[in-house]
DNA sequence: TTGTATGCGTTATCAA
DNA sequence: TTGATAACGCATACAA
């Protein structure tokens, strides 16, 4: 591999001008263009390593995600990928499979990298330990009071929905959510419970099914809400996979949205247009987050710890098909 | 941040014996307990940057996909990881968004980043553009002749299936197929042509259809096979996107599987368990695919290069469910 | 504008 | 078994 010594001697100029041309310092025209035909000529590239060590920074973030396998996270990994290229950052991923224990254990591999950053949508880490890692973090997705968060309005989002179902004349609604001691869980509980207290409705708590995450959950709660006598005439579903667990529980049951139940699901663009009529979803801004995450993590990594810690919370979108029916 | 220096004069030895210790040279009992306890003491760190710079190895890989949206990858990415690791290894993970020219843009950007090795499921890249990056590689997914490379039977996987449907009665089968250029398209129309040579049966080229490994693909292809008169009695659809948007087109015409046409999915099983009842699936071995890739890429990256070019094909499986009827 | 020289943290050689 | 030291490729302070 060609190196700057090469650089230099094929121009007979010094390794330190070859550098300045690399980080954009004063070079002659002339110069500039012989270096960078001999950097041609020579295929040369940058050693990362050697760059890493002398300036003590690797350009790499750390990401660590719950699942590959969520599409929500999927995409937005795609995304920050692109950002953070945007911004002369390579990206490291990992997941943590849901299971707090890797979480932490994934943190502090991810640390031990030397990695300049680190976006991670946390499940079961505490502030203390996130900030023992001693390294600029920006959590997506889930915030955690005293750090950098980006995550979207899941009240707005589950309350809009929800006042969607109510004003098409449903009552007894149903709310598949997720453990409430992740913070998108808690928050869509919530949005469920203000959109009825602003119509002056009491809430049946036997109507909000807590589960954990999965498609099973959503299967199974999906199912314990249709044995109920009676059933609910509506139910949302606040995760994607929730969403195609609660699916399936209708389809088994041989439901008909909107006919048989008026359905609402969540982060869910491909699956919910498989069913004719498409499915009324709840959409993340997907890219929006990944921007948002990015640039305050490069922003941090910069040294700018300006209005920290920042919550920036995202406006989610409600996708309108005909899942809904009309009551009374 | 503590470095080696540090440790050595915690522990009043030299920065040598630490290195020895740390790389498992001989050193006595005692020094290893007291090396261990100032590493503790410390936090020490092993900076990777230098420590890459001395030997000349990030251990790192990259891995270039398709797309991680599609699960197929997204999950083979995640296996990918838990492999590497095990080696010692770091990923980096891209994808070029089903776009050749993005390809091997992203390529030249991965070998920019001095890493180890690749993994890369090709679309549009040569063997010569490969080769010419220098860098331990291998395929996954989709091969080229003169490189390692992982693949499913996707021969076997189709004719298989296909068979299934014959000796179910069918013999207008559909077959919906991605681009023919893709290595993995073009194996799966053979599969089909083989299962009806094997039967003696003639093959409607009208009914196979080509057409990117698309979700709008599937969608539109399964429409064109629907309008067709007569249509298909059954259709074999050859990717997971492709699969989707065949449901998609299906449940749009209100039909019944396998009442009104059978069918058969390839590498779902999240989005086919959501239908009564579930759909018959070719299922690809993902863990199997991320480990052959991993350990024949480790083996590259030591220097082994026995047995170069190897194809390693692996078998796939088919997910019997209720999606295929009988006829006559 | 260009060049010289130093050091980043580590590994590895060689001598002790 | 341990230690002194050179070298990896680069960025940078400083001198020219």
């Amino acid at each position: 591999m060609a190196t700057i010594k090469d650089v230099a001697r094929y121009t007979g100029l010094s390794i330190a001008t070859i550098s300045k041309y690399l980080n954009g310092g004063n070079v002659l025209e002339d110069n500039r263009r012989r270096i960078g035909a001999a950097i041609e000529q020579l295929d040369y590239k940058v050693n990362h390593a050697a760059r890493a060590l002398k300036t003590n920074k690797t350009m790499t973030v750390g990401v660590l995600l719950p699942s590959l396998y969520t599409p929500f996270f999927a995409l937005i990994c795609a995304d920050i990928e692109q950002f953070l290229k945007a911004h002369g950052y390579s990206m490291i991923v990992c997941s943590y499979h849901d299971d707090p224990a890797e979480e932490i254990l994934k943190l502090r591999f991810l640390q031990g990298l030397n990695i300049d950053g680190i976006i991670v949508a946390p499940t079961g880490v505490t502030a203390d330990e996130l900030t023992a890692l001693k390294t600029p973090i920006v959590l997506m997705d889930r915030s955690i009071p005293g750090l950098d968060s980006v995550v979207t309005d899941n009240i707005a989002a589950v309350h809009d929905a929800v006042e969607e179902l109510i004003v098409h004349g449903h009552r007894r609604i149903g709310m598949i959510v997720g453990p409430l001691a992740v913070t998108t869980a808690f928050e869509r509980k919530l949005g469920y419970e203000r959109a009825f207290a602003d119509y002056n409705l009491t809430v049946d708590e036997n109507l909000i099914r807590v589960g954990g995450y999965d498609i099973a959950s959503g299967y199974r709660e999906m199912l314990e809400l249709l044995n109920m006598d009676p059933p609910p005439t509506a139910v949302m579903a606040s995760s994607h996979d929730i969403t195609v667990g609660a699916i399936m529980a209708a389809y088994e049951r041989k439901l008909k949205i909107p006919e048989d139940i008026s359905f609402v699901g969540y982060d869910e663009e491909q699956i919910t247009k498989v069913f004719d009529p498409p499915v009324t979803t709840v959409l993340q801004p997907m890219e929006e987050i990944a921007q948002s995450v990015t640039e305050l993590l490069v922003r941090r990594m910069g040294g700018d710890d300006n209005g920290h810690p920042q919550l920036i919370r995202l406006k989610t979108t409600l996708v309108r098909h005909q899942s809904i029916g009309t009551i009374g």
